[in-house]
DNA sequence: TGGCTAGTTGACGTTTACGTCAACGTAATA
DNA sequence: TATTACGTTGACGTAAACGTCAACTAGCCA
């Protein structure tokens, strides 16, 4: 197989390990790691590991959830949530209520954003005005 | 000495480490534990700790970087970065940078929550439209 | 055919951020 | 004065999230 067939297939690019790895920085030792941890679930060519564009987008959601203190337990609930299993009424109700704490964990999130970035404007001021006065 | 006198001194309410504890609900394990790292520096009456409002406010902001996922070496710069210590122009220049870092990460992570919230929002609504088929 | 490159699977080690005792001190209270 | 509540200092344990080998395999290239 070329590079180019290796590379593309019905939907869409796909990737080996350290084309990830690279792509978005995070050493191939985690992204294995992710997958033992259930988040990521690639096809194999023989044993070699090939990502799909699905699993390109699960794994740039974890990393986000890493950006924002999330461990790997709640991005996986996440994966999870974005992943339709059964589509009964009782498990999409269940989805909405996800749905509705993640945002909430987010509002929090946005709200301590906005406390820091204020204090840090007040000490720049502060620091700004001192160093006039040398 | 009574409570009142324990509460109150000049620089305002002060605490002992059970109140601290309840306030923020976080371990007494914890509040030391911080302070073992250098974060938190309470007075001593005998062996008994007693916080001030600054240990108060910077507790705060230790739980709040915390909630984004900061680690205590990161929450324990930006303390360190709000408490003055030799104040000559490069001491200020220093600052001045890491104020500057500190809102990048922060930047970064507004731009994480607003990825996920659309993203949560575009889910939200791919259930209901599924909902309204059943 | 020998070596290079990329990948794989264990297995054990490491850092961070505390939890969880044990053993003790001290002060108010019954 | 004995108990209860609150606090203290070690010391060891633990979960999460990987890092770091070591030993092996499989394809490619001179």
């Amino acid at each position: 197989m070329t590079k180019e067939i290796l590379g593309h297939e019905a939907g869409g690019t796909i990737y080996t390990i350290s084309d990830l790895s690279q792509r978005f920085d995070v050493t191939t030792r985690a992204i294995r790691f992710y997958e033992s941890e259930g988040m990521l679930s690639p096809q194999r060519q023989g044993q070699k590991r090939l990502y799909s564009q699905r699993d390109y987008i699960t794994l740039k959601l974890i990393l986000r959830g890493k950006r924002l203190g999330w461990s790997l337990a709640q991005s996986r609930e996440l994966i999870q949530m974005y992943n339709p299993a059964k589509n009964n009424q009782a498990q999409y109700e269940k989805v909405l209520e996800m749905v509705q704490q993640s945002r909430e964990r987010l509002q929090q999130q946005l709200s301590d954003i906005e406390t820091m970035m204020d204090e840090l404007d007040n000490h720049e001021s502060q620091i700004r005005d001192a160093m006039k006065k040398i």
